[in-house]
DNA sequence: TGGGGACATAACCATATGGTTATGGTAACC
DNA sequence: GGTTACCATAACCATATGGTTATGTCCCCA
């Protein structure tokens, strides 16, 4: 999987407040699909296919107890998407400063002279 | 829109490349819909729909000037995914070290005595 | 004033997504 | 050894997504 793929992975799976949610709670320590399935008026088998989309994308590992299968939060990729957004934030905190805004109506505006307003 | 729908909008508007590219494009300045549809083997009724995705997202906005639409990025829906990824930072950070480990092993085989392993 | 460039919108299509119910496997327990 | 708890998988459905071509609208310019 290219890191283009690994992203589109990744976003993919945090764009549902399901999957975000079930990132939150193992944030808080592992946890089997029962008791990742209890909070949600959802059923076991619609929870199992979120899982399945946060481990595609790398977000979570699956262990092995018994029955049980709990899953584990992994960073990894949660760091690789911090790290693209960080990578855009020197950019779009420079078009904040006042000079970029001037720059940004100088270019929709350019003061040729008599230039149409419309 | 809830905060929550905010990030569903912003992470899905993420998770696709040639819509990347498009914010990497308007990174380094504003850019018509001509400009930005250039650099893609894809039609211009497929660009305008990624940057009603993006609009939609809250991640560019539109300017006039003359027939043109030049698109500007917009940091903030950019900035609240960053702060919810941040906020997990700390957990998985925390799951990096030997000491969870070993809580993550404790809790997958609790050490009772004579505890069958499968 | 009419021609063309820039862009949006509509209609359409194939595939992906997010849910359901039904069913099957495996491990613990009585 | 039969039952039960935990979980996966399959089959199905409705809607969303990402592309296309065709067409319409607006605005500059000759």
């Amino acid at each position: 999987m290219t890191p283009s793929q690994r992203l589109d992975a990744t976003f993919a799976a945090l764009a549902d407040p399901t999957r975000r949610a079930i990132l939150a709670r193992l944030a808080l320590g592992n946890a089997s699909v029962a008791e990742l399935t209890q909070p949600f008026a959802m059923s076991q088998p619609a929870i199992s296919k979120h899982l399945k989309v946060l481990e595609h994308a790398g977000l979570i590992s699956t262990a092995q107890d018994a029955q049980r299968r709990p899953r584990k939060i992994e960073g990894v990729r949660l760091g690789e998407a911090t790290a693209w957004l960080e990578e855009y934030r020197q950019f779009w905190e420079r078009r904040y400063s006042a000079l970029d805004e001037l720059l940004d109506e100088l270019q929709a505006n350019p003061p040729k002279s008599k230039r149409k307003r419309h």
